[in-house]
DNA sequence: TAGTTCAATATGTAATACTTAATAGAAATT
DNA sequence: AATTTCTATTAAGTATTACATATTGAACTA
């Protein structure tokens, strides 16, 4: 009585609920009909009917992108979409403990990766306040005497060239990363942090204060060295 | 009879529902309790006892998570944890259509970082055929006697450049950006693509070749110069 | 032992009712 | 007439109940 176990291949019926195909249809709905930002969308009751579930399942769809920032929605006033945060999805998923080993690698190599590739914007963004506040930073390490306090002027120096490229997308990106690293403070604490490779904090700043784009890469890139070599 | 207006600075009381309570305290449960993906989480009635809402409050919250990929629903068998990809949220907020301008252009940055820095990962991770297939995509290139043609090229260079770098999240961040970018191609329909800025696909491809990583970043600054000089 | 049937179970969906907050419009006050 | 106050209405938030559906595992049959 064994039937042909071919016809079981693809068995694995991509199920959608209910509330799925609400959610794309309130989707295509906000795209086709390119409903911007403080526009209303429809009531609850109206997309349940239209679409011939009930209200339930419409809500469950509706709290999904509200989560996300899409929509908000006011008593009485109905909902309304709105401007999303677009790293607000990201933030909602990376948690350090719950992501396995080999994501948070690949994580930490889009950080370096960043990094290095940072340099045009901050030359064309940076400013006289972020240039002294990097050299409070690289004093306030010189001056540290615990590891404690060196290993928070290496978060602080790297935060500062995020905030200094000017680009707010860019800096959230960052900050919902930073706590996935925490990880490696314990490996990093063995380092000298002053001059994790041959180039150190202050020999960056120093470049920054130049206009040598040209140098900063390759800089970026010494610094981090071991850490790319521990790739 | 204009009342002190102080009273009403932090007016926008942060209301929060119960399905957001909910959502916080089933974050907080799989975080402290240290689930592991594949492990079973409660019924949705027993949460709903457990905090004393209705099991439709208890849905909306679980409907989101199911949403970002980090629990998974089958009947009977109750729900899982999953091992969410943490591009997922990403993947679901950003769309073109209801993105703003502002966000587009900070987003064009990233990529333009990211290129610049991705050089120790893809010489530390190239093969042969990642080389040969760049090698293809130049030829092509010459070739290619239609614009739509030449932007093909373009974007197959540049999203092999990603896949050399092995680095899956990375690969994932990008193909997900990657429909941003549309509205630059009128932009970029302009120019000429087989040499962006000074330096040429070609000439990225010869120091690929070679084993000089310190040659990348400029190269690639250059190569995408008249991006960068756009900012 | 193998296969079938069937009951138990947990999620998915529907329907209804009620609560609450915000709004608009009517009514009342100045 | 202009402003404030009440009131009804509206739409989202929450609760409850009921039923559908698929999956599991145990009981049953051949």
């Amino acid at each position: 009585m064994s039937i042909d176990k071919d016809l079981f291949k693809l068995k694995p019926i991509a199920y959608t609920t209910m509330a799925d195909q609400v959610e794309n249809h309130l989707r295509e709905y906000i795209i086709k009909r390119s409903i911007k930002p403080g526009d209303p969308i429809p009531k609850e009751t109206e997309i349940a009917q239209a679409l011939g579930v009930s209200r339930n399942v419409v809500r469950e769809a509706l709290s999904r992108l509200r989560m996300l920032g899409m929509i908000e929605s006011r008593k009485k006033r109905g909902m309304i979409l709105t401007q999303p945060d677009v790293m607000k999805g990201l933030e909602l998923i990376i948690h350090p403990t719950i992501l396995d080993e080999n994501v948070r690698k690949q994580l930490f190599e889009l950080r370096l990766v960043l990094e290095v590739g940072l340099g045009d914007l901050l030359f064309r963004r940076k400013t006289e306040e972020h240039l002294k506040k990097l050299d409070a930073i690289v004093e306030r390490e010189h001056k540290a005497t615990t590891q404690i306090e060196r290993i928070r002027c290496e978060v602080d120096f790297h935060s500062t060239l995020y905030e200094m490229a000017g680009n707010e997308t860019l800096k959230r990106f960052q900050d919902i990363l930073m706590p996935v690293f925490e990880y490696v403070v314990e490996y990093e604490s063995k380092l000298d942090h002053t001059s994790v490779g041959s180039v150190t904090h202050a020999d960056l700043v120093k470049i920054l204060y130049s206009n040598n784009a040209e140098a900063y890469p390759n800089a970026m890139r010494k610094h981090l060295m071991p850490h790319l070599d521990h790739l």
